[in-house]
DNA sequence: AGCCAGGCTCTCG
DNA sequence: CGAGAGCATGGC
């Protein structure tokens, strides 16, 4: 089964997609091209692979669903592409915000079409910002791969097994001993046990904080939650919602790449990059996304 | 070897 | 209150 999907453009499918590559294949990944995951569609698990058939300017994208689905369900895996991709967003408006700041305006024409993606729900990427706490990146998604490996759902098709991302029922049954075997301190373990309980329980829903107006508000609820901080909400928010206003600034690989292409790999602090990041306006996220993806393709001014 | 890496909580004083 | 220890693991 395919779908047809078009973006709104401009829009770069090959740039979009870098920040997946070198991926686990049996989970996500980008290459050659191809761009695959596990989605869940009212709690059938399908494997989408998307390529690019259209251009910046005239994009479209094929998507490829290895089993044939209710309309319902298409309906459904056609949003979540979506928003994994951010498809719908218009780029100009962040283009026109940023073009008085000579550096960032330099970025987005060399990263023009690149749209920051989203995770299929929010408490993927609550569970992930949790994971990356203080560790290096390296091994944050070396753990990451563990916990999807170890509680995710299996998909099985010809003979390959693939992997969704554990839902929250998964991880409210986990027992400690379990998440620690993934490599996760005693801390993180019982963070994320207890909050996937109590979404269970129903007292916590994620998707709330989607409709809440501005990102302060959502920062300031999430860091209610045991294990939450600033930096971890603003992560959240940013990967889970869609909403790209926040600048982690405090984020010491962000502060790096600012400090790279603003201040000639000086060291900054936190509200030395937060001065800098004035300029972004409502996109600071975005803006902080584009040199995150400026530094791994090594784009010089 | 030992310290640091995309933080946060808990415990002291 | 504020400062500081403790945490998991891989890389340098």
């Amino acid at each position: 089964m395919n779908l047809k999907i078009t973006p709104v453009p401009p829009f770069d499918s090959h740039l979009s997609a870098t920040i997946f590559s070198g991926g686990d294949p049996q989970i996500r990944t980008y290459e050659d091209g191809k761009f695959w995951q596990v989605l869940r569609a009212h709690n059938k698990l399908v494997l989408i692979t998307i390529t690019s058939s259209g251009t910046v300017d005239l994009p479209e994208l094929a998507v490829e669903l290895t089993d044939a689905i209710s309309t319902n369900d298409k309906k459904q895996i056609e949003d979540l592409v979506g928003s994994l991709f951010n498809l719908t967003f218009n780029l100009t408006a962040f283009y026109d915000e940023v073009k008085n700041d000579t550096i960032m305006a330099t970025l987005t024409r060399q990263l023009r079409g690149l749209k920051s993606p989203t995770t299929p729900t929010v408490f993927e990427a609550l569970v992930d910002s949790i994971i990356e706490q203080q560790i290096s990146l390296k091994v944050a998604l070396s753990l990451e791969r563990n916990v999807i490996k170890t509680f995710g759902d299996q998909l099985t098709l010809n003979g390959k097994v693939y992997y969704a991302y554990p839902t929250p029922q998964k991880l409210a049954f986990a027992t400690v001993e379990q998440l620690r075997n993934c490599g996760l301190s005693l801390r993180k373990a019982e963070y994320i046990r207890d909050i996937s309980n109590s979404i269970v329980e129903g007292k916590l829903n994620l998707d709330k904080f989607k409709t809440y107006g501005n990102a302060e508000e959502i920062i300031k609820e999430l860091c209610k939650i045991r294990g939450i901080g600033v930096w971890t909400a603003e992560l959240t928010m940013l990967r889970g919602m869609n909403k790209l206003e926040a600048l982690p600034a405090d984020d010491l690989g962000l502060r790096r790449h600012i400090a790279h292409y603003y201040c000639n790999d000086r060291k900054i602090s936190g509200n030395e990059a937060r001065k800098i990041a004035e300029k972004w306006g409502k996109w600071k996220g975005l803006a902080g996304y584009y040199l995150i993806i400026a530094s791994r393709l090594g784009v010089e001014l």
